[in-house]
DNA sequence: TATTGTTATACTCTATAACTATA
DNA sequence: TATAGTTATAGAGTATAACAATA
């Protein structure tokens, strides 16, 4: 039994949504900055790092949490700007699969490389807010069957 | 200087950004999700828990992380469905102070209410969701300090 | 019949620029 | 002159419904 036990106490469940919510907020801006800075939104910046392995139209709707009709613009524009592009599947001719551009792995990276805030954020995180993520760790690990 | 402070010092890796990214986007769904439920867009239910404390126009931008033109709108949209209010300032009569209703208060917390029952709710998640889970919790944990 | 991707439609979010009323 | 909020505009994301091609 370590310190870090005792200290972390019974976090409320407030408490820990703060925490989270602050991280993914902090990221979720500086994501977007990042991306912004190389000419593409946010939802273009994600569904790149999706493609990063070649994925159907349809897998990258649910990847990016939204319904299928929209990713047609969405990969229409990455095409438009060479960083993805769309391939006939051999199996099934219905399914188009898109796949990231050598183009498109640099700006990637060039964006992620950009995204430093979000470690900021991490760092300047409360006791309480830490204390929070490091409890919720350590609930979800047994309950995912760790 | 606690026990706290020197278990779990700052800290800035790749695979830690990469557990933040997991953590964020799962949130992030999360909240659009609860909020959706509830009739608010994600916008709007994030707007409504920042004027929690009555915020002007200006400072609810910022904390949008959007332009100032965006939030006239937004507000527009939050007053007609008696979430939130305009209110003038007293000290300088530019300013319009939005403060959450009664309503919106309730609304927020069925939503914030919506969001832990679906963190807990472990066993309707994807195979996806819950590698993605695993995976930052076995990321995050040690880089906490544990 | 069911599924994949697309299109059409309508609404929301977004930034830019111009406007008003205050300071 | 500078600032707070609004309006106008245009581009992008979003869901719903309907469609053609394919399974």
């Amino acid at each position: 039994m370590d310190a870090m036990t005792t200290l972390a106490p019974p976090v409320s469940t407030p408490a820990l949504m703060e925490a989270v919510a602050a991280v993914s907020a902090a990221y979720f801006l500086d994501f977007a900055a990042a991306a912004g800075r190389h000419g593409l939104s946010s939802s273009q910046a994600k569904a790149l790092g999706v493609v990063l392995e070649p994925v159907p139209m349809r897998a990258l709707a649910g990847r990016l949490g939204c319904d299928a009709s929209n990713v047609t613009g969405i990969v229409d524009r990455l095409e438009g700007l060479g960083l993805a592009r769309r391939e006939a599947a051999a199996s099934d001719r219905r399914v188009k699969i898109v796949t990231i551009t050598d183009q498109g792995h640099e700006v990637l990276l060039k964006i992620r490389a950009d995204m430093t805030r979000a470690h900021r954020a991490l760092d300047s995180l409360s006791e309480e807010q830490r204390a929070g993520l490091l409890t919720m760790c350590r609930q979800l690990l047994p309950l995912l069957g760790n």
